[in-house]
DNA sequence: TTTAAATATTGTCTAGGACAAATATGAGTA
DNA sequence: TACTCATATTTGTCCTAGACAATATTTAAA
């Protein structure tokens, strides 16, 4: 059934790296090294597609390709694994990756509702969600669980995000901030997450979903009165494309209006700091809330 | 301030068509025209970015690019407008639209609610959200509204039916139905409609987000215990792709998982009834779920 | 009017070269 | 040790022009 002969177009779809840039490392670095079918054409086997896709996790982690790719997938997969530091509610993240993957999410919503009233909005983001994004990622990318499991577990967030969202009360509205994601960027549960500590801190949220082009970020600022636009970034995004996007948007902004970036693509773009205000925790975001304020 | 001149990887981003593809059409049909920088590069204007795009959704309609590239850009819009026959609730969707277009959607939010609660879910889906779907397409198309209003219309119908899908009695759960989209396809507002449609009729639903992979759609309808797998496609994504897409996922599926497929991607595809059941209108959905229950 | 064959159209793939932007390395200085 | 600057390497994207199969359209025959 699975067909595991893949053409340049597929390997381009589900690795992410460009046909051109494919063809670059196979004369360079002499990898990958696809076969060819009847017509010439570059036919790459299931194998091949892993590696690549570990390689470009890698190589989005700021790792050099021409270093990467003379590597074996094992000792790739070992780089790849990084120190986990989720100790704080792993027992409740693991008993929730366990639902996810068997039983396709089936009960997962309940739990997390059950979750969210037990601790509150503000610490079911930081201690549950927050380590079940990571968790679920991480599983996705040692193929524990599938993009199907993914997309599963994102549906149910958002659904409880969602609907906690809509419960909260309208506060002050200000500052006001425009949330989105760059071009490229598909993932939109941090920015939910986003919006909920903002909307507890009493600020003005205006949510334009994900994917939206910087002249359009820039248009929404200025007509919405945004002081603030906001930026989630996912680590699954490579950090030059960030950092260059981001660089952009700045220079677009008007000079007024701050920018606000975070996720885990932004962890290691400290260099941008004197454009970019960077948040690597959720908890950064309560005070900057009240600094920008008092501010206005 | 807006940088009218694109690359022609801006162009692929912007317009969806491929750069192979713009190439090969400059080659043959003289156009696209661009100009060339310092470097050699192609540069496009904006103008032309417009009337490619134009060509891009006219050719996904069915047309061939090689009779559409000699024409003028009004041309190819008077090609593009069609018979608008959404004279229903056409009042309160000129209204809503209005409202989304100055001020950026403040608003909208309690007026869609309002809406809800005066209808009932069934005939706000199909009286205000149907018709304001392709309204909002259709202003986006003809330049009057931005990508953002869009981003900011579908978040907030987003919400709106996420909240009322949360509040329908979780039903008999049969037929079981697993609903996501082709990979591609970014739009999940059809599928959110559908998903309350089912829920009304005591269908079980999993949704699985948008744009999964075949073989992963079809793993879930497995280990779901689907019977029936529906699939949500926009007119934005070319019917080609839609067609073969269909194609190879049904010949995936099990013979006992029913495909179904609707939106206004399908509707020029009634030569796939015999592979798949196809759904113009929100109202073919309920006698189907019926037939589907009285079948098991 | 439908079916089949012939013709035309179209997108994707090929190769290998070129170059600027990004990154790493090394030398010199505080 | 830490920082800056210049040099060297690495890397992605863009270029041309040709080939071919898959799809769509037209023409011919039944």
């Amino acid at each position: 059934m699975s067909n595991d002969l893949f053409s340049i177009s597929d390997i381009e779809r589900e690795s992410g790296i460009r046909c051109d840039t494919l063809r670059v490392w196979e004369r360079r670095y002499g990898f990958p090294t696809p076969s060819r079918n009847e017509r010439g054409e570059r036919v790459y086997p299931r194998e091949q597609l892993l590696r690549l896709r570990l390689i470009k996790q890698l190589q989005d982690r700021g790792m050099q390709p021409g270093k990467l790719v003379s590597l074996e997938y094992q000792q790739l997969q070992r780089l790849t694994s990084r120190p986990d530091n989720s100790a704080l509610a792993s027992a409740d993240v693991e008993m929730l990756l366990d639902m996810l993957s068997s039983g396709l999410g089936y009960g997962l919503s309940n739990k997390l509702e059950a979750l969210l009233s037990l601790y509150g909005l503000r610490i079911f983001l930081a201690d549950v969600v927050a380590p079940m994004n990571h968790a679920v990622g991480k599983a996705w990318f040692e193929g524990k669980i599938g993009i199907l499991d993914e997309h599963l577990y994102a549906e149910t967030i958002r659904n409880v995000l969602t609907v906690a969202l809509g419960g909260l009360p309208q506060g002050v509205k200000n500052p006001r901030v425009l949330l989105t994601t760059l071009p490229g960027e598909q993932h939109g549960i941090g920015l939910l997450m986003v919006a909920c500590m903002l909307r507890l801190e009493g600020a003005g949220v205006v949510m334009a979903g994900v994917q939206t082009p910087l002249e359009e970020i820039v248009r929404g600022a200025i007509e919405c009165g945004s002081g603030i636009v906001g930026i989630s970034c996912s680590e699954y995004m490579g950090r030059r494309t960030i950092a260059s996007q981001l660089v952009k948007l700045r220079a677009l902004l008007p000079e007024d209006v701050a920018l606000w970036a975070g996720g885990s693509g932004v962890r290691t773009l400290a260099f941008l700091k004197d454009n970019v205000r960077l948040f690597n925790d959720l908890d950064q975001i309560q005070p900057a809330v009240q600094a920008a304020r008092n501010v206005n």
